[in-house]
Parts: C-alpha cells; sequence; structure tokens
DNA sequence: GAAGAATGTTGGACTTGATTCAAATTTGTC
DNA sequence: GACAAATTTGAATCAAGTCCAACATTCTTC
C-alpha cells in the first residue's frame, strides 16, 4: 500500500527508525561526551532494541557518522553533473564542494564532537576513505588508460586539499568560510609547490 | 647497574617484553587473521599477562602497528638533517622517503596485512597521522608567520603523494619500486594539476 | 648487602561494544 | 483472513579494554 512518498510502510517506517536512532544518539552525545554514552542508552532513547540498532549501524561510530541513506545517491549525482570537457582538476574541486555542502547542517555539530572525542575523530577517515572509493570509481571512467598514477594522485591531493581546509577551519567561523578556504587550498595545490 | 648498552637492567627487561609481545603477535598472526588472534593468546606466547600487554600497547592494533621505541627519534634526526635553505617541497619529500626506509623491513608484512584485515587498514591512517603532527610541528618553526595555510597545505599534499605511491605499490613489487613511485607522485603534485 | 622506595607485573572482577540465533511480531500479498 | 517475507527482539556469548589491590622485581641508599 503506498502512499504520496512512493514508499510502503515498512520503507517508511525504517527510514523513520534510522533517524529516530541517529537522533537520539546526537542529543545524547551533544551533552555528554561519546564515549560516556553506551549503546543500550541510545537504544533505550530511540525506542528500540539493542539489536536493531546494529540492524541499521554496523558501529557505534556509524551511528554518527553515516551519510543519511539519501546522500550516496546525491554524490553520485554529482558527479555526473559534470560535463565532459571539464579538467580533471575542476572536476574534483567542483565535487569535494558539493560534497561538503551536502551537510552543511551536520558539519558544525560533527567538528565539534570530533575535536573532543578521538575515537570518532578516527573513524571520521575512514568515511573519507568510503567517498573517494568512489570518486576514484568514477575517475577510472574518465582517465585515459596509462594514466593511473595522475588520476590516483590527483584524487588523493583533491582529498589533501579539502582535509586542509577543514583542518584550518573552525565551526565558529560558519560555512562559507569552509567554503573560501577550500578554494584557496585547490587553487594552490592546482599551481603545485615547486615553484616558490 | 648499567652494562655496555647504557640501559639499567629494568630498561632492558622492558624493551625485551615490548620485542616479545610483538613478535609473538606478529608471528600468529602471520598465520591466522587479525581478528582470528585473541589478546589472550598473544599474551600467552608472548609470557606475560593481558594487563602487562596494555602496560606496553593501548590497543590491539598497536601492538602490529606502533613505531618500534627508537623510531620517533629517528624521524625527527630525519627532519633535522634538512638544510636550512632547501625548498619545503623538497624537504618534504626527502623526509617522506626517510620516514617509510626506516621501516622497510616491516612494510611488506603490514601491507599484506592490511590489505586482508581492515580493521588494521582503519588505524593505520591514524598512524600516519601521528607522524603527520610530527612534521606540522617541524615545519611550523621553518614557516614564516602568515603562510600557515600554504604550510598545512604542502605537508597534506605530501602526504598524498606518499599515500598515492603506498597505494599503486604492491608488495611483490620490492622496496625499490614504492620510491621510484614516491619520487614520480612527488614530482607530479610538486608541479601541480592545473596545466594539462 | 640489607632495608626501603620506586617501578612493574599479575589475576580477577567489571564494563561495554559486537555477534549469533531462534522465537515472536509486523508488513505485504492474494 | 491466511500465508510468506521481512523485522524486531531478548538472551546467551565473546572479546577488547579498564580498574585495582596484592605481589615481585629493580634501584637507591646507607
Amino acid at each position: 500500500m503506498a502512499n504520496e512518498t512512493g514508499m510502503g510502510l515498512r520503507e517508511r517506517k525504517k527510514l523513520a527508525t534510522w533517524q529516530a536512532i541517529r537522533d537520539a544518539a546526537l542529543r545524547l552525545i551533544d551533552r555528554r561526551d561519546f564515549d560516556a554514552v553506551s549503546l543500550d542508552e541510545i537504544a533505550e532513547a530511540a525506542g528500540v532494541s539493542r539489536t536493531t540498532l546494529f540492524n541499521y549501524f554496523a558501529s557505534k561510530e556509524a551511528i554518527v557518522l553515516d551519510p543519511a541513506p539519501q546522500d550516496p545517491q546525491l554524490w553520485r549525482s554529482l558527479m555526473d553533473a559534470r560535463p565532459e570537457r571539464e579538467t580533471l582538476w575542476a572536476s574534483l574541486q567542483a565535487v569535494h564542494l558539493g560534497y561538503v555542502s551536502t551537510f552543511s547542517d551536520r558539519l558544525v555539530l560533527q567538528k565539534r564532537l570530533k575535536t573532543v572525542s578521538p575515537t570518532l575523530a578516527a573513524s571520521t577517515r575512514e568515511h573519507a576513505a568510503r567517498f573517494k572509493r568512489e570518486l576514484r570509481d568514477w575517475i577510472a571512467d574518465r582517465a585515459p588508460s596509462g594514466s593511473e598514477v595522475y588520476a590516483e594522485l590527483a584524487v588523493n591531493t583533491a582529498g589533501a586539499a579539502m582535509a586542509t581546509a577543514y583542518t584550518l577551519w573552525s565551526p565558529d567561523d560558519g560555512f562559507d568560510r569552509l567554503m573560501e578556504l577550500a578554494r584557496t587550498c585547490f587553487e594552490q595545490a592546482g599551481r603545485g609547490f615547486t615553484a616558490p
């Protein structure tokens, strides 16, 4: 029995549960420390059993860091939106900037959490890696064979540019400042480091 | 009562225990999977209690990944060895190449383990970050104030270059091939990505 | 070299994240 | 309403990591 959203009850409930768990977790962790909040508490607060929680998230960190179910599709459309004839480097910049924009809302909270909890900071890197994997696959089609090193390096360097901007950025600066920093970094990395 | 090594008995025993634990762990993990080897087994094989094991290593991953006690000092001397007037980029390349050379022996085993065990692969990144932190501190002195963005970006890009080489490298290729790849990556990243 | 201080080691109890599984519940379909 | 498929659940279990008080070893001092 489908409704206006085009989803069955089952699917809608699933999304609601996902949201309930994430919301409960963020609310609890916002007050106390990440490590001080137990899975039982989160499950309790989300009105779900601990077992179910693991049906939705692979780990405690994932509850905070996992992209929303819609996000990956969004990323792909970001990549597909890039014109064929655009420079690899220009595409990479555009995709990265678009990428962080997809969760500009969560970004401030997440960065704050990460500065406090090393556990979270560590597994964030794992997440960046997941995005990078998608990027790589996407690049693989565009890159002429024989340029694997160049393509891989470009992807990683773009990641470094973005990471640099993110590191230097403070949540208090506001989101636009992050974009500005990112653009600066991409420009500089694009120029290279050999010349003074 | 000091001996020829200049270390007291206490210090010597400590190093021996550290080595015993790492050796036991690597030996066990070399046969079975990382996750299939329990801390109890490692402690047992190293002839030490589980509690003691945690006196030496902060986590299970650390047993495999921690740098040898001497290593950090080695890194610092690598950095200090760079001539004052060398380009930042050239210094970064030299330090990175020297860095991986310090554990060229472990490198093959470690990379093999990492391809099998995601757990290990994840926490490797955390280790790279530690080295990067040291680098940053070192750079901070050299970089003229006002160029924080540039310095941070250079460090991260150098890391990206090294990571790219490492990713594309296969343990079967031998260590020299890794060096070769690294040089190529540094050269390309140094040139930048704006020009075709 | 004996006594005492400092440093390490140990076992055991405990917390918590994560896995497994069969029974119970809910949703979709005819 | 009845049956099949997908979800949820509690309970049992495992392993990583922490804490702590008792014990052992090394270092220092006289």
